[in-house]
DNA sequence: TTGAAAGCGCTAACAT
DNA sequence: ATGTTAGCGCTTTCAA
């Protein structure tokens, strides 16, 4: 592999000359940058990027570090962040983990390893303590991140997300003012002090605004957010349990749609036979039949705040904010009004 | 942050013998690697792995580099490959870009930054030439890559991946046997040398081997994959223009999803009114209603090719092989027998 | 305008 | 069993 020595020796130039060249300092003649240039393309240079932050007290980079990108919610999320923050003149890197990986531990070695200005952190737990935030030296921001389990105080930590509990209990609501009083639930765990939980727990509170018994037999656990098989086969269990329900709550758009082909295949169409609600407002749920009535997270804006809150934070160390935002309701034709 | 000379200096021993312990080498006493494993621990040291890829010769990792990520196909073969990289005792580093950069270049520069012994590139184009391929200097694997516009010779390159030109023309061919002839086609682009021209001539050679005339009126290009609303679009403007069709070959599940729903909205129902097939056998497709029939990638088979070509062309280098795979008709309840 | 040299954190000989 | 040292590719003073 070519390196910046070889092009020195090659132009008969000392390393930190090719060095100069190459990061468009200002102090070299025309003449010698003209031909560092052309040697660089004529040896097929390609620059050390662990080299140069090995070195380096700082580079330009935000890192967005996402547990889960197959989450459709997330494609679309990181598409905008990435977009503002290249505009605003950084370079956005994106990483990916494994469930099993610990985010602030990945984070805090990434932030050193690449010398990151700042971090993004998407789809992690949601319950950090202030000895483990310890662990991160750089400005972060937690994207869909509320601090419900954890114990952090509002001073420390920055976020974006949407009030997860509200989004489920707002669900809810528009079932009850459609006449719906058997609501089944539909969620991943329920108690996985996250957003599952926190879900979950909305549909309880809502369940008891309206005077509704809570009934576990309507319950339906997936233990997943996106293995197809698994969220069928906790519907057409809850169906066989106890099938006097006429709505679900899925705390997620795939959930519905999955849910909406278990309830067929047993024989109730949607929304003649069982209304179905969900939370996230994805693309595709505007294109299935029916259409999905879901409570649409804001991605523009929450991207946007991702991007604007982490610069932020970089210019203004420690003015930790926390933005959460509205869910919005997007009738579809999941639903329909019932006698009560 | 604190590094090995840290825990040197905190251990009184020389910072090899820390390096020695931390890399689990034979020759420690017991005690000193108790008190230096002990001493990283309370430091809450993090290796910098940018300073040890700068040293090491070689690593254990191999990269999968992906072009779009939010590509549902390649989210399940990516979990497929990390899990059979995995098996094997190697490492698997996933490494996403942009559709604009090029995915040999970043694969050459990862490569040596990152000391790996091998590339995994999915998602890329289908026409390399030697000279771009001399970039690469590690043993590399195409995934769902097909030579068909490159100059490539066959001993210079492996690949995984299905015959895209047949699949198309198994999608015409199962609409053909259910007494269709008017034939529409749903594709990204019709000459992107790529995926999609190559289903679109699988769609062209198979009209031809049954003696239907080719109508360029049928053809609607979405211009993209992955764009609800610009292959919903497409889809309507197929049908404003030329709703004689009685089936629609969609080059991809997504884009099948789309047109049924679109469909739909004009008053066409499917299957009754027309029929839909479309090359992917994603999991979401047999939940949508209706179901898809589709031409199933064989998934899991392509990501243990992919993994154990990668290893094989490690283990023997220059032992270049194509694997090609068959898709297989699922059918779903988005097609119907028409009378002639 | 350019060169020489130090050093980022780490591993791997080579000593001892 | 442990220490000493060179050097990976690069940036950045400091001199010239």
């Amino acid at each position: 592999m070519t390196s910046i020595k070889d092009i020195a020796l090659h132009c008969g130039v000392a390393i930190s000359t090719v060095s100069r060249v190459l990061n468009n300092h200002p102090d070299v003649s025309q003449d010698t940058r003209d031909r560092v240039l052309q040697a660089a393309e004529a040896l097929n240079y390609i620059p050390n990027t662990s080299a140069r932050n090995l070195v380096r007290s700082s580079s330009d980079t935000i890192a967005l570090l996402v547990k889960g990108v197959s989450n459709p919610f997330f494609s679309k999320l990181i598409k905008i962040i990435d977009r503002e923050i290249t505009l605003r003149g950084y370079t956005l890197e994106l990483h990916q983990m494994d469930t099993s990986e610990d985010e602030l531990r990945i984070g805090a070695q990434l932030a050193n390893e690449r010398k990151l200005i700042g971090i993004l952190f998407l789809g992690g737990r949601f319950n950090y303590s202030p000895e483990e935030m310890a662990l991160i030296h750089v400005p972060s921001v937690f994207c869909t991140y509320t601090n419900s389990f954890g114990t952090l105080d509002a001073s420390a930590y920055s976020s974006v997300a949407i009030d997860d509990k509200q989004a489920a209990c707002d669900a809810v609501d528009t079932l009850v003012s459609l006449g719906h009083r058997k609501i089944a639930i539909l969620t991943a765990n329920e108690n996985d002090k996250s957003i599952s939980e926190l879900r979950f727990q909305g549909y309880k509170d809502a369940l008891e605004k309206h005077g509704i018994a809570f009934d576990p037999n309507l319950v339906a656990n997936t233990g997943t957010f996106s293995d197809m098989r698994a969220i069928y086969e906790a519907t057409s269990r809850l169906i066989r349990r106890d099938s006097s329900f006429t709505a679900i709550f899925a705390i997620a758009d795939l959930m519905a749609i999955v849910a909406i082909k278990a309830l067929s295949d047993h024989g109730r169409s949607v929304p003649q036979d069982s209304s179905v609600v969900s939370i996230d407002g994805l693309d595709l749920s505007e294109y299935t039949l029916p259409t999905l009535t879901t409570l649409v997270q804001p991605t523009e804006e929450m991207g946007l705040a991702c991007a604007k809150s982490i610069i932020d934070l970089i210019k203004h160390p420690g003015k930790h904010r926390q933005f959460t935002f509205e869910t919005v309701l997007r009738p579809g034709g999941s639903v329909r009004k019932i006698n009560g």
